[in-house]
DNA sequence: TCTGGGGTCCTAGGACCC
DNA sequence: TCTGGGGTCCTAGGACCC
């Protein structure tokens, strides 16, 4: 069995843990840039705010309503999302942390739970420690499938102390599939919902009653059929490949693939300078966060975008792959790469809206080989221990004290850093309560 | 002029998720 | 004027090799 554990409104709950004031009231949480709404309280949603609402567009409806209005904070979701974490995992060894507010946790290891009634007590439990400890709410919902475990936590209550559904056998489940529009069963996104739709197809029910080999067909092979097992009981999305010899039903990854760091700009630019330290600010990036998972790449990718909403046709990204020597983690090495690629890529005159770095061809860090390009292995040996040191420093005084001259320099005005000109507006951001020094939450 | 088959690697694109 | 960012997996098709 898992349980689903999902924060709703996760980021409105992290801002409220520390303005309890707003507790009641409408907030909504802005992507990046300000762009657009990725978060809405309860009261948000009943006021007609969508998901994904441009902020441009519903600004006059949000100040009608007197909505409270959040840059986005990762640096306080990140390290809620964290304890939230911790305290789950008192409840089993097994966590599956899928995302920065949902996680997966396998109660197939705890024997002592054997009836509908333990699950339903020991999911709510979670619930209420997890409350207690962190002050983010959460619902759980429980299966036998993660993608059942979904469905499950969409169907618990919204309301009340419980918030935990069990869907234990098919007599629990197909009734709540028989429920549910097919464009909410996890897996059927849009595109594969409208087909569903044209031919008839309308709730989950339908959906898991068509035969295993029509969703192989026609919903992305592999992927549907493994889509119809989830929704017959049968878990499938950690299958084993040796088990399913018959069937390459399984990709075996055990790491990630990529590392990304993209920013949309505050306003488009088209300096040769001004591309040139956000591409080597987001390098930087991207590179520590290879450090962090000890993993080294072997490609680097540049990616400069237009206008994406510009009505003229042809494509509104454009990309330059830098194909390196040796696998590497080093900054210095990953901006140099970047630049180059920059340099190809941009077109003088052109205004780019949004820019990126990509890092793939990855690999654990210390595997690369020294060949004629690579640098000694004392070089080598210099630049992790300069990384590791850069990375330390950071982690203790505050992110990038310590930086390349690539990224430009940081303006210091009134005693304060001041923006780089490409930066993304974030107007409305609260304090980083739990992580910076100098915002840390105070209780007069 | 006729001209196989299998394997690997890479890229682009489409679909999905949060 | 203003529309996020970071991932995943799968498939198809081309290049290349033997």
């Amino acid at each position: 069995m898992y349980a689903l554990v999902d924060c709703n409104n996760f980021y409105v709950s992290c801002e409220r843990v520390f303005a309890p004031q707003l507790e009641g009231r409408p907030v909504v949480v802005l992507s990046n840039n300000d762009g657009c709404l990725i978060s809405r309280s309860q009261e948000a949603k009943d006021l007609g705010l969508k998901m994904g609402e441009p902020y441009h567009l519903v600004r006059p409806l949000l100040e009608q309503h007197r909505v409270q209005v959040f840059s986005s904070n990762y640096a306080l979701y990140g390290d809620m999302s964290r304890r939230v974490v911790q305290v789950m995992s008192s409840f089993t060894p097994a966590v599956e942390v899928y995302s920065i507010d949902e996680a997966f946790l396998d109660f197939s290891g705890l024997d002592w739970i054997t009836k509908k009634s333990d699950l339903l007590t020991y999911g709510q439990q979670v619930r209420n420690t997890v409350l207690n400890y962190t002050g983010i709410p959460t619902c759980v919902g429980i299966a036998p499938t993660k993608t059942l475990a979904k469905l499950a936590n969409r169907l618990a209550p919204r309301t009340g102390p419980t918030r935990t559904m069990v869907l234990a056998t098919a007599a629990d489940w197909e009734p709540a599939l028989a429920r549910v529009p097919v464009d909410t069963i996890w897996g059927v996104g849009r595109r594969y919902a409208r087909k569903l739709t044209e031919l008839g197809i309308n709730t989950g029910l339908e959906l898991a009653r068509l035969p295993e080999h029509w969703l192989r067909r026609h919903l992305g092979g592999v992927v549907g059929q493994r889509l119809w097992r989830e929704l017959h009981g049968q878990p499938c999305l950690e299958w084993n490949p040796a088990e399913w010899d018959d069937d390459q039903l399984q990709p075996n990854t055990a790491s990630r693939h990529s590392v990304t760091c993209t920013r949309s700009f505050g306003r488009p630019q088209h300096q040769e300078t001004v591309l040139a330290e956000a591409v080597a600010t987001f390098a930087t990036k991207a590179a520590e966060k290879l450090r962090r998972h000890g993993q080294a790449a072997h490609l680097v990718t540049v990616i400069l975008g237009t206008d994406r909403f510009a009505p003229a046709p042809g494509p509104k990204t454009h990309t330059a792959v830098i194909s390196l020597p040796t696998s590497t983690n080093d900054t210095g090495m990953l901006i140099k790469a970047a630049l180059q690629g920059l340099r190809h890529l941009r077109r003088a005159g052109t205004a780019y809206h949004r820019a990126g770095v990509l890092l793939t061809g990855l690999e654990p860090e210390g595997q690369a080989q020294l060949g004629l390009f690579s640098g000694s292995a004392a070089d080598q040996q210099r630049s992790q221990q300069l990384m590791k040191a850069m990375d330390g420093l950071n982690a203790r005084f505050g992110r990038q004290l310590v930086r390349s001259a690539a990224m430009g320099v940081a303006k210091n005005v009134d005693g304060l850093l001041q923006k780089p000109v490409w930066a993304g507006r974030a107007a409305h951001c609260s304090p980083r309560y739990t992580t910076g020094w100098d915002e840390l939450w105070q209780v007069r």
